[in-house]
DNA sequence: TGATATACAATCATGACTGTATGTAAATAG
DNA sequence: CTATTTACATACAGTCATGATTGTATATCA
């Protein structure tokens, strides 16, 4: 059984990513073979080099899948708000609703939670990989542009309790769900921030409601 | 020049743990071998292995000499703040300086810099590591703990400007420091975190004071 | 219908890292 | 003063990953 339709080719491809989501976080990236993605995917690793390059454009291929999503969920969400044409039930709640769903997606979808899994404690940003945290960074400098427009426009309907600026309660509300990220992924048992992420996500909405 | 006195030894090992914190951070944990580490200490692997049983245990001790002050300076500050007989400037002003002193040590101390930089971005928890992270999931509880204690003692001397409750307050103020100090890391040139970290620290504080 | 590109499998050579075992000279204890 | 540790260096064996190359059956296209 050799030579696959294109279609199957595209299976193939999707398997040997799953395969190294799998193994990605069971074993750590630098220390996963492609060797063991291909067993685990049922392939050789002919079939991996023939798809991706190295192990790197693998995991960058994985990261995508997760994080390509993500940006347009920023964009719906906090754009949204911004946008006249949508009812808007106001700007703060938009944000909340963004720092909402972006948890309810790591609580619905495994491949997701696996993928952030793997990219925070799991894989080491050197040489090749460590362009990836310049992509992370420039990602989270979108986000907070984002948060900063929605807390400018909070502030215009006046919805805001404190004379800070929109930048500054951008940052912190950034440096906020960052480590909520962070802790929600570490926290495997769920006892400490999983449970209540929905809780402290309206806390720190709440500091700065009117 | 073999059979060095018990003082030289001791000077070998931290020779052996400072090279080891060069190369893990240029090259990754994983991707760094003994010898390598070895090679940039002045000694061979033999040395490397008597003085650790392997890269586990020397990873261990070159943590440790960053986080014990850590857990230490986090006394100093927080529980004074609950310690009537120092001249306690109000346990919020506590709170802000020890964020402020622990991104000061980041500032001034590169050991302690490239040793958070390597937890951080440059190790796979994975294996003999995964027990670091629960390590620093307890330490966090602690953090969190006495974080609450003085923002009780805050909402008691009534300098707190808002009803949401101490842990609630210390939950919130344990993820943006989360976040910071994530940010603060992988912010090597500066621009976006490093350099206005003390004010985001202030922001953060200034918005739940009265 | 044939030529060619595709989608892999199989093989091979090379090198690197680990752990352990052994060697050894000097410090230290008695 | 000598016996024993100590603090390493050296040597060795085994494992495993990588990348490159080659092989091959079959879609696909003209």
């Amino acid at each position: 059984m050799v030579r696959k339709t294109k279609k199957d080719a595209e299976i193939t491809r999707q398997q040997i990513i799953n395969a190294a989501r799998e193994v990605f976080l069971a074993k750590g990236v630098s220390k996963t073979s492609l060797e063991q993605i291909a067993t685990r995917a049922g392939v050789t690793r002919g079939a991996v080099y023939w798809h991706f390059e190295n192990k790197s454009e693998l995991f960058h291929a994985m990261r995508e899948q997760v994080f390509l999503p993500l940006i347009d969920s920023l964009d719906d969400n906090l754009l949204s708000a911004a946008d006249q044409a949508k009812p808007s039930t106001g700007p703060l709640d938009a944000i909340e609703n963004f720092l909402r769903d972006t948890i309810q997606k790591l609580n619905d979808h495994q491949e997701t939670r696996d993928t952030y899994e793997i990219m925070m404690s799991k894989c080491e940003y050197v040489g090749d990989f460590a362009a990836v945290l310049q992509e992370m960074l420039n990602n989270c400098s979108g986000v907070v542009t984002k948060l900063e427009q929605a807390y400018q426009q909070a502030q215009e309907e006046g919805l805001v309790n404190t004379s800070l600026s929109a930048s500054q309660l951008a940052m912190d509300t950034h440096l906020f769900f960052c480590g909520l990220l962070n802790m929600w992924v570490k926290d495997c048992n769920g006892t400490r921030f999983r449970n209540q992420a929905n809780t402290l996500i309206s806390t720190h909405i709440n500091l700065r409601k009117k």
